[in-house]
DNA sequence: TGCCCTACCTAATGTCATTAGACATATTGG
DNA sequence: CCAATATGTCTAATGACATTAGGTAGGGCA
């Protein structure tokens, strides 16, 4: 006994990751992570600290990937159209990674945790900059913002849960919603230009 | 000992509700509740299945009461004026009830709790009323209001989760987004009219 | 008055997170 | 090449919680 398997941090969190897209994010226990890494529940307090660590951990990891993909699809476009491609991007994510996703929505407030905070506000980074360059006016980039981002997280969240139930095409709604989005952001161009 | 208290479903649900408002959903343990009633956990289970059962109440209330504030929202104005008095009227509740608004969030799928699934989707029939009242084509209505339901979640969502981070007033980024959301809806009667 | 059903109880079990403390293996300095 | 240390794992024990089983008191009704 006591073998050494040599783990680490990054190990552990993505074991972790990998069952909460699998099972789902309720099914990220220690237990369960232990058991699919094939050591002891309480061997894991070596690599993070307990289950609320694990899960800040997990935070971070999906506001990096969601934010690396965002930031991928935002560049080789620009203004509006790389804003379209950061919206289909931000949903492929969350349907990519259900679990994942989810840990990055966990609540964070401002002051509590600045590492996880200022991770989860880069992530999005890509939505102000495209909204900058599509000529929207400093003053309303960041309410524009909150609209996409709202209104993306809130698709993908409803989709998830099934809150979709009526036959009519999910994908055909999304394209609706981004070019009702697109719509908004090209008039405020127009309206102060 | 074994004294009456006289307590039924409703009064448990009730008080699950409020206390997950008061202290979030995740305070919501069978334990606790019991606590607040005076009376001992396992007495639960003579009114509701559990904590998934309880839950389960907790949504339906939810969604009922949701249901209920944007019905009386919707009633008094008509089309598109009426579709702002939901808008608000489901931001006034999120607000009111954060932990009992995530509770009608649960994925619920289609087949597998219909009773639920409906409440579900009678809360936010005033929006499809609304958006048929305001003169959108009855093909384009279904992913129209998929696209307002998102983004009044997403926001409420964000909102509670403190992803709003920056100075920016958070009303004024709901009027932009309630804006945005009453522009498309008009441009879509606009253009099939 | 006696019966029963309802709403409560205690006792016991299992799962999970967590802490404390032991131990084997790898690494490093002499 | 060996001793000291660091690291990654373990077992044991505790405590919170959900849940099941089975007992009991007290109100409503024949």
């Amino acid at each position: 006994m006591a073998r050494k398997v040599g783990l680490d941090r990054q190990d552990v969190v993505a074991a972790a990751a990998a069952l909460a897209d699998a099972a789902g994010s309720e099914a990220v226990t220690l237990t369960a992570v232990a058991n699919v890494l094939g050591i002891r529940p309480p061997s894991l307090y070596a690599h993070v600290s307990g289950l609320p660590g694990l899960k800040r951990e997990m935070a971070l990891l999906a506001a990096s990937r969601l934010g690396e993909s965002l930031a991928a699809a935002a560049s080789g476009a620009e203004g509006i159209a790389s804003l379209r491609r950061i919206c289909a991007a931000y949903r492929t994510f969350a349907v990519a990674h259900p679990g994942l996703y989810g840990m990055a929505q966990r609540a964070v407030a401002p002051g509590e945790d600045d590492e996880l905070y200022d991770e989860l506000a880069a992530a999005v980074w890509p939505v102000l900059a495209a909204l900058a360059e599509a000529g929207v006016p400093e003053a309303r980039r960041v309410h524009l913002a909150r609209s996409v981002r709202s209104a993306l997280h809130g698709f993908v969240q409803l989709e998830q849960g099934g809150g979709f139930g009526m036959p009519e095409s999910v994908d055909e709604s999304f394209h609706e919603l981004v070019d009702l989005l697109m719509a908004g952001v090209a008039s405020v161009r127009r309206e102060e230009g």
